[in-house]
DNA sequence: GTCTATATTCAGATAGAC
DNA sequence: GTCTATCTGAATATAGAC
């Protein structure tokens, strides 16, 4: 890897940079003469070095998902190895997969908190190319996991399943996204963008403590046909917008 | 308000065009030449209407949400004034709150699932003008159901709540937008964007079937500090990607 | 590998006739 | 309100000198 000294840092200042940009303004906001002038290199320096600025973007992730995946795997392996057979604990399951995620943000080096609010926005991009991306990267990792709730949850429908991994992956992608509305809340947000690098690991540390049991409890919820809420209907449904005579205004 | 019909066309011609088109390519990563081609009107007819496009994707929002604001506040409204003073039930806030935004998802003429993921996906952008406009359009709403949830639930520190109510609005926003990877792990995702209007309805509700138990079980999980995830730590950690050795690529 | 210069396309916005 | 025509700037990408 290290040819150069000078071509590593020009590739890993782009990354950088990119990383940064591409979470503060999504990929179609910003532009290679953002990026390019912000690091301090030739305009053409991406394409020579990326390509396209697709691939550059794919590049921002794969750079910190081979460790997120390597790791996601090694832990899971160690707690099957452990188990000698016998199904892990759910709890043992979220903790090795968002536990694992949220160690980047409390580490710089693995991305830290730019990494993962930039993970999370990207996760909702409906761009063709970025979820064939995503898919052929988480893949291999989510049918891990997928297989070891089934076993930790033998009498849960493995539909269920399915449906409540999913929105535990919502959860954990907007609370990390931090670009929400959680400030009309609280009068701020989850930390300030431009907060400093120590915030950023008891950021990532204090969200985590947070969002584990709150995923436990949903993972682990009554089924939806015993579900309270489903008997509910004391309000009375309002017209629809259609059929609801208009304000006139004066 | 029915000044002219024309006018009135054009203007809900544009907002219906702008609001798939903002669902699916992104504010950034539409132009409004593709709105005004595809709803068949003149280039200038989106500054002479709305001013400019970020004007027009916040008409876009308002449009929606001023009747999902009207209708949460009056079922609350309902509901409190038929408990008579005593605190309601979190199923009941629960489904005060994201029922009734269940309720647009089954609704073409309140946005349907278009509009649905539309907001999944814009609540991530941290554009400084898309936070300031859901900040003021969301603050009165949020403020009642904050209150409603501490009353609720008095042993749960309010913070913890806010967290929680957060982590609820992850979930289905996240689950909404849809473009996600949700496919990787069933073989496909919640509903194709191209589906036929009829699924809308049935697919907004199978969602809200599920995503309530969920949220719910959430809400009410155990608070952080007696939660049995806090004492686990079987799996030792790996060296960070700073001092972990490279793989060298022959 | 880096740079300048440029090709090509497209963006948002507006002036002014109708 | 609608239209044509156009202004001005910026986008991605590349060719070719060094």
């Amino acid at each position: 890897m290290p040819e150069n000294k000078l071509n590593s840092d020009t590739r890993e200042r782009i990354l950088d940079v990119a990383e940064r940009q591409f979470m503060a303004h999504g990929f179609e906001g910003t532009s290679m003469r953002m990026i390019t002038s912000m690091a301090d290199v030739n305009l053409a320096a991406v394409n020579y070095h990326f390509g396209s600025k697709e691939s550059l973007l794919c590049e921002v992730f794969r750079r910190r998902l081979t460790w997120l995946n390597r790791e996601r795997l090694r832990v899971l392996d160690a707690l099957e190895q452990q188990a000698k057979g016998s199904p892990l604990k759910p709890s043992q399951i979220l903790e090795a997969f968002f536990g694992t995620l949220m160690r980047i943000g409390e580490d710089e080096s693995l991305g830290g908190m730019t990494f993962l609010r930039l993970l999370g926005r990207t996760l909702t991009d409906p761009a063709e190319f970025i979820r064939a991306f995503f898919a052929s990267e988480y893949a291999e990792v989510l049918e891990r996991y997928k297989l070891a709730l089934f076993r930790a949850l033998p009498d849960v429908p493995k539909a269920e399943i399915v449906w409540r991994l999913h929105f535990m992956l919502g959860a954990m992608s907007y609370a990390i996204a931090g670009t929400d509305i959680l400030h009309v809340i609280t009068g701020h947000g989850i930390g300030d963008i431009s907060g400093k690098e120590e915030d950023s690991r008891s950021e990532a540390k204090k969200l985590s403590a947070r969002l584990m049991p709150f995923l436990l409890g949903g993972l682990r919820a009554a089924l939806p046909q015993f579900a309270e809420t489903s008997k509910q209907k004391q309000v009375p449904l309002a017209k629809t917008a259609r059929n609801q005579p208009q304000e006139k205004q004066p």
